[in-house]
DNA sequence: CGGAATCCCACAGGATACTG
DNA sequence: CAGTATCCTGTGGGATTCCG
């Protein structure tokens, strides 16, 4: 490692130790919110009842709370199509897409000291 | 990047897309744990009143209680002093240590995003 | 100083029924 | 299909007291 690349990292760590930790458990904490994001960032856009499937025994009604919650932080894009029966399809934004990292670095976690 | 770095990249997006949070919610959700855990990879070992202080405005009750939990878990060390006035001194594992990316990843989020 | 024991409650999360 | 609208419950988290 350059001694640039060590100081940024130094840098990255002093930074770190600061991140306020409540107001990212308010935008992705809880018991569902993961799992969701999870779900829309590796496997695309999904429909409700698709989503809902896929998060396990999800209700209806806390898998529209969490969405709602997600879409007004910017983490979810809600697509309604004027059709009948009614379809809507959820994404996940950039912002959301940005969490990639962390989701992989939670994986490599888990794997090396609990798989 | 190299084709085979490109491959890894690939193969681990596939294998965080069905990393179980719910266990890592386990290990680490929660009001406090992330905070805690915070403190003490980013500041080193802390005594129980040094890391209640910390913590803002836990308390005494919650923060033994999350700390045993993260004790069982793995995440942080106990060190009892056999002294009188007591003393116990609290730090991170290796394990704990281990969630440093996370934390940063998490950090780089944030700033990107809400700074 | 660093707890344990108790009691307590708000609220996150859930069950059910109804609807455009 | 994708929601509301209600009502309900468990428990995560808190306040207080006592203790070695």
């Amino acid at each position: 490692m350059s001694k640039i690349d060590d100081i940024t990292h130094q840098e990255r760590l002093v930074q770190a130790a600061g991140c306020p930790m409540p107001n990212i458990a308010k935008l992705i904490g809880g018991k569902w919110k993961l799992i969701i994001l999870q779900i829309l960032i590796f496997q695309g856009m999904k429909r409700f009842n698709a989503l809902r499937r896929l998060c396990g025994d999800i209700t209806q009604t806390m898998l529209t709370n969490q969405l709602r919650a997600l879409e007004k932080d910017g983490l979810v894009k809600r697509k309604v199509y004027a059709e009948v029966p009614p379809r809507v399809e959820y994404s996940a934004t950039q912002k959301a897409l940005d969490l990639t990292d962390m989701f992989m670095c939670m994986h490599d976690w888990y794997v090396k000291h609990d798989k």
